[in-house]
DNA sequence: TCGATGCATTGACTATCGTCGATGGTAGCG
DNA sequence: CGCTACCATCGACGATAGTCAATGCATCGA
């Protein structure tokens, strides 16, 4: 790949892309669009909900299972999908695995859709 | 239309629900979801870009074809989906029918996942 | 009135998603 | 070692989403 000076300076990225700082191309939007795709079912968003509502800030895969309403297969396919999206993180204690959220990433989405 | 009380008050709905007032009940969630779905592609996001970033505050759909890359039909597709969240809204005049953004639902898709 | 233009809708196709039962893998216990 | 509990993965199914060509429906100009 030959080094030739774009025509556009390739939007920098400081942080993270953002609706406001248009036009966003299609690589931005793709991989923000990733990150609201997970967001973007109701049992995802519930289980943020309980991370972040959580005494000790974790929750046991055990203890999903009830309140969602759903099989443990299913839960762990939805951690796991929220994990590929960096919004929590799981960590194997004994038998158990707590999963915490990643407050970071939240905010990142969050900044771009808005200020 | 007769006026009939509903068997469940519309829940209450001060502002919105938000992933911090936990825990997040399966209605509300689903509500939430929805409004993230609508975030969660890469050709909406681009159009919210472009809506953002427009000089006049608004963009004709003939405007969006081009630089979207995509067809007429899915750029009016997606403009659907986005006036159905209540992120966009379209104003006829003419032959042509000219969107805008809604800031508010934007607002409070953003107040659902964070301060 | 007729043709052209801008936009929405329909129908069809493919891809992806959410879900669960069955199975596999690992950690603790008797 | 066997047994049990917790969690992940696999395979399959129905449902939904993104896309486009074709069509319909307005509006405007000639």
């Amino acid at each position: 790949m030959v080094k030739r000076s774009p025509t556009i300076e390739v939007t920098e990225d400081v942080c993270c892309p953002s609706i406001l700082q248009a036009p966003l191309d299609a690589n931005d939007a793709g991989e923000l669009a990733r990150g609201f795709q997970a967001l973007a079912d109701p049992v995802r968003l519930r289980v943020l909900s309980m991370l972040a509502d959580a005494p000790r800030g974790e929750v046991c895969v055990c203890d999903f299972v009830g309140p969602l309403g759903k099989s443990q297969p299913t839960v762990s396919h939805h951690l796991k999908i929220l994990a590929e999206a960096g919004l929590v993180h799981g960590e194997r204690r004994g038998k158990w695995v707590w999963y915490s959220l990643d407050r970071t990433r939240l905010t990142d989405l969050r900044a771009a859709i808005g200020s």
